[in-house]
DNA sequence: CGTCTGGTTGATACGACTCAAATTTGGTGG
DNA sequence: CCACCAAATTTGAGTCGTATCAACCAGACG
């Protein structure tokens, strides 16, 4: 990539809507469906790393639109064993529209300390309501949470350690970079490789050295909590990664929508 | 289960109408509920199996409802190793709203000959909106299918392969059971052990050695295309089986709605 | 400083894969 | 109704990827 590329205002802000940054990737938004998103962003608590921001069983009472931090979908079995099943990023709901449901069938964890925004369902369905385009990108929101979450049923179930870390790596890269918190490569890369390894069932003692091999051939560099991807061709071809699933074939960011 | 449990309609008349029964888990239909969704399903065809309903690629269309057959969702690597990620019986919508996406992450194929009924965008929406209590229970279909996917990732990431076909196998059980199709343990099971290998990520040779364990071990019965699960609650406990992502813990199908 | 969390290393075990062939089943046409 | 063929299932032997268990190390932090 060269150095010349724009930097998004969400990432010279730092703190910037994610959000909007992230439903532009489907449909220009307004100064106003900005400022709405905005809104629903303002009633946010911080959540320490490793709590719950709400556990299997608990009935639904928000949806959670992460603000700042990683957080995790996670499943627990019986005996202890955990698994990852989806990763959140900031401009990320979960579950918009879970009301319907009468309770939680998994967790919701902060892998990171987290700063996030609870919006209760009459002011999820007005925020669709008064703004339809933002209904819209909600939808197409969640069909590609669909996406990425079949897509992880076939990492688990087909690529070995190295194409999955591989894959895995890629997803995040991109997805950060669609609210401009990557770009040339790199990118915050907040999860330890015990996390790596419930996300990607493996164990975490695999998942180091596979992290190793990935090292060795030059592919990334992983280290204090930053992640470096060298040769992402190369690491998308290992992978057999195809970014279809993600729907980034929109109109996107190009222009500002009126009104 | 005695012998003289209630013979659920759809079962009796085989043709019945299974997305009703499917969507009763949920909420009561009134008569004219169900009337649109008899409605909905005037338009189908028939597809041969190992045929595809739409490819990876393709423009979406329509939203598929199963009427009769069992059909799957499955993506496929450059390499050609394949992964079914989601399995489809009869009373299952494949994709609502898919018109939202430009393009198809994924293929959808028949594993049987398959009936199959083509809803357009704007008579699904139309749907959706003359009938609410339909639209709710499309909505809670929805997300079902995700919390199915989700458990699916969890299926491929920690279970080994006794516990993930036999998780595969309840899971199947009971949404069969859902529509009327399963009873006193027994179900149709088209599924080839191939299929069964594309959809667990095993080889078809480990699964035939699981099934083979788990009727030594006198869980199952499996031949000619039947399914007989023999012992269900020790199926459930080798299986860690959680019914609880399959929320079926609604009103459901007690009453009549009026209107 | 000692403690803790996260990362790294080594030795060993085992579950699932691979490859190859035999057998059974189911469908089709003569 | 039987002969044939293709598809599906089953079996065996050998290999490999990933798990397991157990230490050990480095840096962060109170």
């Amino acid at each position: 990539m060269s150095p010349l590329t724009v930097v998004p205002t969400a990432f010279q802000s730092g703190t910037g809507a994610a959000v909007a940054s992230k439903l532009e990737a489907f449909t220009r938004l307004s100064a106003d469906d900005r400022a709405a998103l905005a809104q629903v962003s303002q009633n946010y608590r911080f959540v320490d790393a490793r709590r719950d921001l709400i556990s299997e069983g608990d009935k639904p009472r928000h949806v959670h639109l992460i603000l700042d931090g990683w957080a995790c979908r996670y499943k627990q079995l019986p005996d202890g064993r955990r698994q990852i099943v989806s990763l959140f990023v900031p401009g990320d709901f979960c579950d918009v529209n879970v009301f319907i449901l009468k309770y939680m069938d998994h967790s919701i964890g902060a892998l990171t300390r987290l700063k996030v925004a609870m919006i209760g369902p009459d002011e999820m369905s007005e925020l669709s309501a008064d703004r339809p385009r933002i209904g819209r990108a909600l939808w197409w929101n969640e069909l590609v949470a669909a996406a990425v979450q079949r897509e992880w049923t076939l990492n688990l179930g087909l690529r070995s350690a190295y194409e999955r870390l591989s894959h895995l790596l890629i997803e995040l890269y991109m997805r950060l970079q669609l609210i401009g918190r990557a770009q040339n490569g790199r990118c915050d890369f907040p999860l330890t490789q015990a996390d790596l390894a419930d996300a990607t069932g493996l164990t975490s003692v695999h998942v180091n050295r596979t992290l190793q091999e990935l090292r060795r051939d030059g592919l990334i560099e992983l280290e204090r909590k930053q992640l470096h991807i060298l040769d992402l061709p190369r690491l998308i071809e290992v992978s057999m990664f195809n970014p279809n699933y993600l729907h980034l074939d929109h109109e996107g960011r190009q222009f500002d929508a009126r009104c």
